[in-house]
DNA sequence: TTGACATATTCCCATATAGGAATATATTGG
DNA sequence: CCAATATATTCCTATATGGGAATATGTCAA
């Protein structure tokens, strides 16, 4: 079996780096295809590539606007990767806490080398 | 170019969602690879192999206890997914505060169907 | 209609998969 | 040392990929 396809969700869509950019950057404002190609630098079909993967997930929505689409992120399909990860929250939270207290010598006398 | 590496970041390596399963798993409790393949319905090697991915991204870590290898997971590799997505929390917010205000029918009056 | 502009699709290819099967490596008890 | 247990690796294959190049589709202006 091969790797699931990246359309197949957001976290696969996600997955790589120029279609996270792309979502920066379109989560600030509508653009239109030339002016991604203009800001990342990607050819324009690459653009266009990526943009279906995004759109086929839900991540962004297009619309026609004479010759030009513009496309703009749809935020609420970035959720499921929020709320996945925000259930470690807490786990890395007493991590951190962990290393913290060892570092200030709490329990154990520090260690100097 | 191909697809990047599953072992190439966290958002690559938790694209299957199998290994978040398994994360989800080893968040809980250290757990030897044994107790993972009961508790997912994934052959011996097919854990082995994801929890090698998950290593060398460094979500997972692995210490050794007699024949058994038990397996924990690295809250902390998570973050950058978290810190990534929650960058668009106020988008979606807004997003869903104009849906909630377009049902309330404050602008428009509802049309009813 | 035609030409120019904007975007999308198709074809190409090297590459990394995930799982199955088989096997290798490591550790312990006796 | 050997057998048993636990885990890791290797080999296999079908498949989806991302970028490059070329081309197709769509829309407007005149």
């Amino acid at each position: 079996m091969p790797r699931a396809a990246t359309t197949s969700d957001a976290f696969n869509a996600v997955a790589e780096p120029r279609r996270r950019d792309i979502l920066n950057f379109l989560a600030l404002q509508e653009r239109s295809v030339g002016e991604i190609v203009d800001a990342m630098d990607l050819e324009q079909p690459s653009v266009s590539k990526h943009l279906r993967v995004l759109k086929d997930v839900g991540l962004v929505q297009a619309r026609r606007e004479g010759r030009r689409m513009l496309y703009q992120t749809n935020a609420v399909a970035i959720r499921p990767l929020y709320e996945w990860s925000s259930t470690f929250e807490r786990f890395w939270r007493h991590q951190l806490l962990q290393v913290k207290e060892r570092a200030e010598g709490k329990k154990d006398p520090v260690k100097v080398n």
